[in-house]
RNA sequence: GCCGGGGUAGCUCAGAGGUAGAGCGCGGCCCUGAAAAGGCCGGCGUCGGCGGUUCGAUUCCGUCCCCCGGCA
């Protein structure tokens, strides 16, 4: 058995500046970028889904992004297993992992592991999807009741996307998800996490978004869109539902004026970086940061945080 | 200046003699293969100011201030 080395973790809501401060803290240790991002999976879709621009990413190796074609469907579960063939890479040549998680379940899924349980079955979900709309979400639930009593207490009655899941696996292990999840989950060894939270103050976060949607909006996305729905790409494709993709799409289709879908965009993106903070605050063992993670200050004294941790910087830039 | 209309939550507004609600916003939360998804909870308030009537006024009366129209 390996002794275990150090995988840097950084999370935080979105614009909160992880990508920035993950280059810098790379180029310091010789570590090279992992992203933990549902969306970043899907390629062509870059603007919206703030992809690291080559210029930015200053000759730092960025791992786990665009995997998946639009009109794929990723999880969970196969981000875990790409995940595991990078650390193996990143060990093996020694270098230093830096995650940047926005996606707090797929960061859970690596460390913590999934239980061991039967994938998507399309063709089930497609079923009950077509009952939830032709009976009602609840029809969903009592379904739910009658085969894992313990799932469907815990599951609200409208929370059709939970419901569904439950009843996939219950229906397909031949016992209740409920008992499914109690099987011992494997997590991930031979690496010491070391986690820094970035937590700006409201406000400034807020507007950050805010002004991030203009930049994004100048740097092309619109067009991005257009190119996306031109080249074929379905609608009902999953990246699409992104925050923005959606917004943009109806704007070009004629049932939103720009500025209205701009103003979407930025409300579904505060509301976004709400529940990233909701997940994030029961993170354990994560070393907080009060501010931006492109801000000097706070690259100074997170640099300074895994120091303790890491060593010495093995390169001086 | 005169005549209307209006000042109630962050915004738009409803309401009624017994200290107030809706939508949106905002806040809190949940989460095991769609997670930028999906779901749950919460009113956060000098009812423009000051007097008066009343057991009781945000509601009725007076007055002042402010906003929006129209006429000057």
């Amino acid at each position: 058995m390996n002794p275990a080395v150090p995988l840097v973790v950084i999370l935080g809501p979105t614009a909160a500046g992880k990508s920035a401060l993950a280059v810098e803290v790379a180029l310091r240790w010789g570590g090279e970028v992992v992203c933990c991002d549902s969306t970043q999976i899907y390629r062509h879709f870059d603007i919206g889904t703030a992809k690291v621009p080559p210029a930015e990413q200053r000759g730092v190796a960025h791992h786990l992004v665009d995997l998946a074609e639009p009109q794929e469907v990723f999880t969970a579960g196969e981000y875990r297993r790409r995940a595991l063939e990078v650390l193996s890479g990143l060990r093996r040549r020694g270098r230093l992992p830096v995650f940047t998680v926005g996606t707090g379940l797929y960061l859970r899924a690596l460390l913590e592991g999934l239980a061991e349980a039967p994938g998507r079955a399309e063709e089930l979900r497609e079923r009950l999807r077509r009952r939830a709309s032709v009976r009602g979400p609840e029809s969903i639930h009592r379904l739910l009741a009658r085969l894992d009593p313990a799932s469907a207490a815990r599951i609200a009655p409208r929370d059709t996307a939970k419901a569904i899941r439950a009843i996939e696996v219950s229906v397909q292990a031949g016992l209740p998800m409920s008992e499914v999840l109690r099987r011992p989950r494997p997590r991930l060894e031979g690496f010491s996490p070391v986690k820094i939270g970035l937590m700006p103050p409201r406000a400034a976060l807020y507007e950050r978004i805010e002004r991030r949607t203009g930049a994004m909006l100048a740097a092309g996305w619109l067009e991005e869109v257009r190119g996306l729905v031109a080249r074929g790409v379905p609608p009902d494709a999953k990246p699409f539902q992104f925050i923005g993709y959606s917004q943009l799409r109806a704007h070009l289709s004629g049932v939103v004026d720009l500025a209205a879908a701009a103003g979407a965009i930025q409300q579904a993106t505060r509301r976004y970086a709400k529940r990233q903070i909701t997940w994030f605050r029961r993170e354990p063992e994560v070393q907080w940061f009060e501010g931006f993670g492109d801000d000097p200050v706070i690259q100074e004294g997170a640099i300074a945080t895994l120091g303790t941790r890491l060593g010495p910087a093995a390169t001086g830039t």
